[in-house]
DNA sequence: GAACGCTTGTGAACGATCGCACAAAGTCTG
DNA sequence: CAGACTTTGTGCGATCGTTCACAAGCGTTC
């Protein structure tokens, strides 16, 4: 898993939220967003957990990490939570962002962040395809990959997404890194080499599909087996999944 | 993350591969497929880690679930230990995929899954939207979405992606479901509800984003508050990484 | 204002994962 | 063939994450 671990020892020191809690956070802060605009007021952590899918129990020792804004026999109350978590994540910041490679993927990720205010702004499209450089995509016009440093130092991008093909992942990882960005979203599938202090996520779909798969095939195989040779009640092959 | 934990009590007494590991098993494979290409025939678990980005120790302990597969004093055969990774991720066996949602983002994926043998066949590419339906992506054409049932029960896919905004993502995904699709990838951002017995990944790009801006912003508060009051060597503000 | 019901916040047990360190088991050399 | 060297496979302790279960605290009711 993509799991930078600390980042420094210094923050451990102030804040320690443990990496899992964070993972979660965006999603009770979409979800949170979503009971604000319904008008709901006030949510237990039971009504809370049960819409992002999660423990009841996590979520309390999830949230009792950014300090106590619940209230005991109530619950807690949404826009104040959602402020929390909002100030905790770093929303509402506009994180300058800068994407490399505008294929499909980069596509994709150029509306996502940018048209909803999620916090981000697509301050950089970069690809090496002539045909592309000069178009505007998200309202963002793509630049030409020898421009990168120059995009770069421009909007003093810390974040930075690879959305190449895997034979450039590395050697545009190198080049974000020596111009200063920090923190790398990778969705090339290969492994890139950064020195300390930067934090590389990865995102690999074909990943993400062979997981499912191997799942899916240890389900046929206990089937398989089931019907073979044991013999218990049919129905419990699939029961026992938590 | 998302981690269905156990699929079946059943593979737990046969195989028991934990899911760290068979999170793992697909960089592994690529890696390895790598090797073999460049004419490598034996690599040591140090020089496989070091390329994978792992501990050499995690490596050669994930590898020893499923088997003993190497040779002291020597390491691993690349041919060898490659066929017996694909054969354990269920590589080759060409799992029919139906894909729900052709935009940048389900266009990108059919690519991507559709190109490369990667183990996977698209069966289904399905869209709402009439100016698709009919068009050819990948090499295979776009259908309507109220041929979605009819789609899988065709090709007898187990395997669904949900690349669909997040207003439709619990309609499609109870389709899938009802339709006997078990495994599930899921990239809109929104929490699914599925029955026991269905595996859910999901893959949010927005929170990938906000795990950066989080670390970044604990960065910059960390060197803040180490240049205003503790004040100690400051090159090792962001060395402890590991 | 006391008693009751509800929900938070958290200590503690549990479970999974990681990484060290080393014995076991192989190759290679003389 | 013995001894040196290399690398795997793994037992074990440390760490991290999850879940249980309950005391502490808040509102409400009588």
């Amino acid at each position: 898993m993509p799991s930078p671990a600390r980042v420094t020892d210094l923050r451990k020191s102030t804040h320690a939220i443990p990496d899992a809690t964070v993972a979660r956070l965006p999603i009770y802060h979409r979800v949170l967003t979503s009971l604000l605009e319904s008008g709901v007021e006030s949510v237990s952590s039971h009504e809370l957990a049960e819409v992002c899918g999660v423990n009841s129990a996590k979520l309390r020792k999830d949230l009792s990490h950014l300090g106590s804004y619940g209230t005991r026999g109530v619950g807690y109350r949404v826009e104040y939570l959602l402020f929390q978590i909002a100030r905790e994540i770093g929303y509402a910041q506009d994180w300058p962002v800068v994407i490399v490679g505008v294929g499909n993927l980069g596509n994709a990720l150029a509306g996502y962040a940018g048209s909803a205010d999620r916090g981000f702004r697509i301050v950089g499209l970069i690809d090496s395809d002539s045909d592309l450089v000069g178009q505007t995509i998200a309202g963002v016009e793509v630049r030409d990959l020898v421009e990168l440093e120059a995009v770069i130092a421009e909007h003093s991008a810390s974040i930075g997404v690879i959305a190449t093909p895997a034979s450039a992942a590395q050697a545009v990882c190198d080049r974000l890194v020596a111009s200063g960005v920090t923190s790398i979203l990778n969705f090339a599938p290969s492994v890139l080499t950064v020195p300390q202090g930067v934090d590389v996520r990865k995102v690999d779909l074909g990943t993400e599909l062979q997981i499912l798969a191997f799942h899916q095939q240890q389900r046929a195989e206990g089937l398989r087996t089931r019907k073979t040779s044991k013999r218990t009640s049919p129905s419990t092959a699939l029961e026992n999944i938590s």
